[in-house]
DNA sequence: AGCATATGTGAGCAAACGTTGACGGAACGA
DNA sequence: TCGTTCCGTCAACGTTTGCTCACATATGCT
């Protein structure tokens, strides 16, 4: 169940316009709908409305309605699934890393040539 | 300069099938393009190379050529970029909450009765 | 050389995405 | 009640994305 709004979660957070809408959320309280589209000249009211559905759907963002206004926070705790899917998979490479080491300096030699090489 | 890089890797991370091919090749040292795409019935040899390459565009992956085999590694440093994200929007949340929960409990009333709802 | 294997690349197409403009609804003030 | 403000939703359009098919490239084997 985790995994299907994870999905909607990573798709959120790819594009770089509800990226900044969530920064720009993130550094204060509480927004307003209008609050956050008037700071993007580039993207309309009805783009940031678009977005913050997005965002709202995927569980990054919070509304709270107050007459007529909408006002937007942050809601901490679903960027858990990001992190932990981030490290499930450098977790393994970590390790994999620290007992090629180990391997490689129980036998004796240089801990690894690999380390020296990264594709450009 | 990370902000650039940043995009790409928000969007590599942002298909379902790319995240899927990252996680099987963190569950190994090394895998071939085709030993990568045998695993997945769905989409066919053309489609993961593609991926591959935005994978590897992103930074996220390295590739390693072996003969007619190109072999495919995590390589650790860039979700970096992702958690510095995460982390710069969520510590500002975290930090308010803090003091909020303070406030109130200065104020004596119970913390917050917002955490009982979220938005479906 | 000739053929098979391993893999990337480009054209073409359907689906999804982001944006805009027009509209609707809800709330505030005169 | 009437007009204005705040904001979401719908239809339409252009762009991007992901997929497949066919082809090209490179390596290895005989």
């Amino acid at each position: 169940m985790t995994t299907a709004n994870s999905d909607a979660i990573f798709s959120a957070l790819a594009d770089p316009t509800r990226r900044a809408i969530l920064s720009l959320i993130g550094e204060h309280e509480e927004l307003t709908a209008g609050e956050i589209a008037a700071r993007f000249d580039a993207v309309g009211r009805t783009a940031v409305s678009s977005h913050l559905r997005i965002l709202r759907l995927a569980g990054l963002i919070a509304e709270r309605r107050d007459g007529r206004f909408r006002h937007y926070s942050v809601t901490p705790s679903p960027a858990d699934a990001v992190v932990a899917f981030l490290t499930s998979v450098y977790q393994n490479s970590l390790d994999q890393l620290a007992s090629a080491v180990q391997d490689a300096s129980q036998a004796g030699g240089t801990p690894s040539a690999d380390t020296g090489e990264r594709s450009a």
